[in-house]
RNA sequence: GGAGGGGUUGGGGAGCGGUCAAACCCAUCUGACUGUAAAUCAGACGCUUCGGCUUCGCAGGUUCGAAUCCUGCCCCCUCCA
């Protein structure tokens, strides 16, 4: 397909928040040669999310257009701790957990970005050749004073609140990166702005032509509130089951599935706008939600088990029926009865069980939540035979059948 | 080096000698309802053999009684130098 500039322009800038500068994009792309695009992640923790590929969708759009695309692991940067945003101290990694981190990284990635054009590279392999000596003249390219014109640092430091040294060394480093892998274009979130800023004063003082950068939209969590991420347990990570990334997409808010619609599906505007239309007009938001849900599963896990996702969704919620499988474990114990606030609580039970502590058994049951063989109790005194098996339920997620023998 | 502020149950944040297992908000969980695990409403939210028991940075102390007062220690922050 050869597409005229203005048409590749118009898909690139598509969903991006800001492109510094302006008009820089386009000249890159008059340039007519594959341009190197960069974009960088830390790898500090093994799952990304959907919030991640907003951007990485980003990136698949330039690499369908020919273009180079470079997967930084920022395994030296990782070390650092990204300054932007909350501040949270991060823990340092290993290099095993690097490698491993990193692999999985791969794997994931490659769900949406062709393994064949794609480079991935390590920061540490030019940062673990640095010299202290080298370090400081990096360093002396920036001053203190442009560093305090970042937002969350001038906000940090007319509040009162520390900025460490090592926080300022952080956009350096990410800076350097640029310049090492010659880059034309980098992405990142919009609260990355200043680190990515910081790449263009980088190749500039190098002697390079500056990056264009681009900033992408932060993906809400599932509250809706704040960002997705791992440590807000507010995310839908890409390695979760189809059920469950089913379900957590028709968990969100009707009013957030906008969102997710402009910043996750592959749907063109004017096709969500269409979808909005009908809602607005009659359409169960449901229906909407189901669409959404179902694309997204079957980018990450294939059409076919969107589609079962989709059914065991409706059959179990909107029908209200079992799930289809439920996980079965088998104990065994000398008594010839057992209490119920003593079995859903059993410690022998495992990551299954279905209870934290006995008191939060007893609650779940004067709540109503708990039913065996799908009848309510409402007794906490309620006793299981030995040898019996039977499905407990607690609320409406957790299942599970338990055989009880002797012995 | 000096002066001051602070560390509270998942997060934020009250409490500042008893009525505190600790307000309130958020998150979470449960129920009802429903169009879904949306929205809304209601409730729960340390552990327990339901007698109590262990929690408010750590260790002691004063008190009949401490998250609240004192001493020491650890950690964090600000200002001055």
């Amino acid at each position: 397909m050869s597409l005229s500039i203005s048409e590749k322009l118009e898909i690139l800038k598509r969903g991006v928040e800001e492109i510094i500068p302006e008009k820089g994009l386009e000249k890159k792309l008059n340039k007519n040669k594959p341009l190197i695009i960069k974009a960088g992640f830390d790898p500090t923790a093994p799952d990304l999310h959907l919030g991640h590929t907003v951007l990485i969708n980003k990136l698949k759009q330039f690499q369908d257009l020919g273009h180079k695309i470079i997967f930084l692991i920022g395994d030296f940067t990782g070390m650092i701790g990204d300054p932007s945003g909350v501040s949270e101290t991060r823990p340092i990694l290993t290099l095993e957990q690097l490698n491993k981190n990193s692999k999985t990284y791969q794997e994931q990635i490659f769900k949406i970005l062709d393994k064949k054009k794609t480079k991935i590279e390590f920061n540490s392999s030019w940062f673990k050749k640095m010299t202290s000596a080298d370090l400081i003249n990096l360093s002396s390219k920036m001053t203190v004073a442009r560093m305090l014109e970042r937002d969350d640092f001038s906000k940090r430091y007319k509040g009162n609140k520390p900025i460490s040294i090592h926080e300022f060394i952080y956009p350096l480093v990410q800076g350097y990166d640029s310049f090492e892998l010659k880059s034309d274009i980098e992405l990142g979130g919009t609260d990355q702005k200043f680190n990515l800023l910081v790449g263009r004063d980088i190749q500039k003082s190098f002697g390079m032509e500056e990056q264009i950068i681009m900033t992408l939209p932060i993906l809400e969590g599932t509250d809706g509130v704040k960002k997705m991420s791992k440590s807000l347990d507010n995310y839908i990570g890409l390695r979760e089951s189809p059920n469950d990334m089913f379900g957590k997409i028709m968990s969100i808010s009707d009013h957030l599935m906008w969102r997710y619609y402009d910043l996750l599906s592959f749907k063109t505007p004017t096709e969500i706008e269409e979808i909005k239309k009908k809602t607005d007009h009659g359409l169960n938001p449901m229906e909407a939600k189901k669409m959404l849900s179902a694309e997204i599963v079957s980018r990450f896990h294939g059409k076919e088990k969107a589609i079962l996702a989709e059914k065991e969704f409706t059959n179990r919620f909107s029908k209200g029926n079992d799930p289809s499988e439920i996980k079965f474990v088998k104990i065994s114990m000398n008594s010839t009865s057992i209490s119920i606030i003593d079995l859903l609580s059993f410690e022998g039970l495992g990551i299954d069980k279905l209870c934290k502590s006995k008191s939060e058994a007893r609650r779940m049951i004067s709540q109503g939540a708990v039913k065996i063989g799908g009848i309510r109790i409402s007794d906490d005194n309620t006793f299981i035979k030995n040898p019996s098996e039977n499905t407990y339920q607690v609320g409406k997620l957790k299942h599970l059948k338990i055989k009880i023998k002797k012995g």
